[in-house]
DNA sequence: GTTCCCACTGGAAACGTTTCCACGTGCTAG
DNA sequence: CTAGCACGTGGAAACGTTTCCAGTGGGAAC
């Protein structure tokens, strides 16, 4: 029960050498091999553990590296934040994860903290991308990756996924399953998922020839949240009844699964049947997708292998900062589940 | 674009001041309003941001608070997580995740490794308590906050859940609505949690008077997950059948909302309703389990409580080292939801 | 006019490492 | 026999802070 923890100047006097020799012995360096028997015995014999935080003043690296997210608790983040953790503890790294929240400059306040030197690097995965957050990010003290889009000229490493191809995948589905009259519950427009999406919506529209106005099916939930999806799609359902009362669409794509769990709910409680009246597509395959009932078809954005190669991506870039800027592109695949499919409701398996 | 990053040194000759000066200026310690306003001056301009290693080599602690768990992606933890770093996050700490995985030496290795100084405290949440991890905990270099249940006779801070009572809830629950023949699915017996929800079932099934075997009716999943979950649920309904077919249960109790999950999927797949045929009840009552179809009723074991509580139980501990330790119980409550009350069954809202 | 105190300051030590540098040794090559 | 080299070592500087300590000056009290 030593008062205080033993340094490496107890260490080397029990060992009977010099500090630098205790160094380079446990270090592995030039050292005869007496001295590294008695410096192991020493060490060992005190319980010496080396201090993290010395070192990493010495050596002008803090082997923790951070990932910023909006709320860590949105499911799509975990699993990134998952495979985040499992690419950069292999490299012996430590990760530091912090909830930037909504406001939006919390976000650049982080990104100016990393100066502290508290990081050697950062994930980031806006949800917003404000001109001060990106130059922000092209000045900050450590490499950058980021999860997301950007624009155009900025030259950061960045893991995107064609989000707007993977509303495509959607809309082509349920054209091939013989819906019609299509509904696009959206996220907020002012994010990037939101807008992309939107582009997305619309693109596809025109190309299948659907012939309504895109604005008349399309409606936007406050947040990328159940609750709010709910709302949306009530709303957008009511908009879209016919004289008679009945449900002029067939299919609603949300921009989101939390979103797409909301419009189920909808759907249910105005006495329609999912996916016989309404089919429903989400995106982002959580885990939750496929243990939903039903099972809800999703666009899968690869949320862990954009986790995983964003962590690589960082790790490559603190080997080798000379790195040309690169971009990588997880696209998008669909998953098919009971909300579009009748005859896959009852799969029970997980992806 | 500096090459290299402003220092205290930097700062002071640009002031005209000494070093110990600039920081006492910008610590806010004595100093002369003049001396004050030139090193603020100058630091500005630099574009000065203190080095958080070398202050935390200086001031012997490291602001940062560490938060450790077998699988960062179960929703539980996520909440857990979530809470656990906004009330680290407002006192300025930050907080380093790390998954242990399933290995059992990992979580002791984790708690080996806080002596090198990285973290001025932890919050471990272990599925599995060994006596060597146990007692590692005991002479761990930092102080540590434990999320779960420990042999009585350890002295350390702990927040726990009534685990067993709350199974206690689901039983006397699925007894007031009418049910009698009440299954379990548990998951690993070896775990903390199995081991208590076990005891909990049995001693419910003694407390209600119910006839049958407690281990006829108990199955238990080989983890905590939806798919564990599914398998453990069509054998236990199949070891139930009557000579015609017909399935004698009328309710199953699942150690987790990821097992209740699969249970309900089983259930679902076997041609029977929920909550009709049988009914579901889940524990945790984790996000997941209002927006699922039907709602899961849950057992609220207030994951998020629970780890606010950690948070704010380490923070006193760090300020009071000499505070007796103490143990936190939150009380299990039950959430009704459609699983169980069919006129709950349309119910959107989020708890 | 002396003494005391107070507010403020700068030099230097310290935190626990790593690493530069100079200094032995003992050897081999010339 | 000496120059050179390879190897191993210890002293000391360095990383960027904070803080102890000993001063400095000026003003108030006697």
């Amino acid at each position: 029960m030593a008062a205080t923890r033993a340094t490496l100047v107890h260490v080397a006097s029990l060992a009977g050498v010099s500090v630098a020799s205790a160094s380079r012995a446990l270090n592995g360096m030039v050292a005869s091999p007496e001295t590294v028997a008695k410096v192991r015995a020493a060490a060992a014999s005190l319980g010496y553990v080396p201090d993290a935080t010395a070192r990493s003043l010495k050596l002008g690296h803090s082997l923790q590296l951070a990932f910023a997210v909006d709320d860590v608790g949105n499911p799509v983040y975990v699993e990134m934040m998952r495979a985040i953790e499992t690419v950069v503890s292999r490299s012996g790294y430590r990760l530091l994860v912090s909830s930037t929240g909504a406001g939006p400059t919390d976000a650049v306040d982080l990104v100016r903290s990393l100066s502290r030197g508290y990081a050697d690097g950062l994930v980031i995965s806006p949800l917003r991308v404000t001109s001060e957050l990106v130059s922000e990010l092209q000045r900050a003290a450590v490499p950058v990756v980021v999860v997301g889009s950007l624009p155009a000229e900025v030259r950061l490493d960045t893991v995107q996924t064609n989000s707007a191809h993977g509303v495509g995948l959607a809309v082509a589905h349920l054209i091939e399953t013989g819906r019609r009259r299509i509904g696009f519950v959206n996220g907020p427009l002012d994010t990037t998922p939101g807008s992309a999406r939107q582009r997305g919506f619309e693109g596809a529209y025109a190309a299948v020839g659907l012939q309504a106005d895109v604005h008349e099916v399309q409606q936007v939930a406050k947040d990328f949240t159940v609750a709010a999806g709910r709302t949306a799609a009530l709303e957008l359902l009511d908009r879209h009844r016919a004289g008679s009362g009945a449900v002029m669409l067939d299919a609603i794509i949300a921009a989101n699964d939390l979103l797409a769990f909301g419009v189920i709910h909808a759907v249910l409680e105005l006495g329609l049947r999912v996916p016989q009246d309404v089919a429903v597509v989400g995106m982002d395959d959580t885990e939750l997708a496929s243990v939903f009932n039903p099972g809800l078809t999703s666009v899968s954005l690869g949320s862990a292998a954009r986790g995983r190669h964003a962590a690589e991506l960082l790790l490559a870039r603190l080997t080798d900062p000379q790195l040309p800027a690169s971009r990588i592109v997880v696209q998008p695949r669909l998953v098919v589940r009971g909300s579009t499919d009748i005859a896959a409701t009852h799969d029970g398996s997980r992806r």
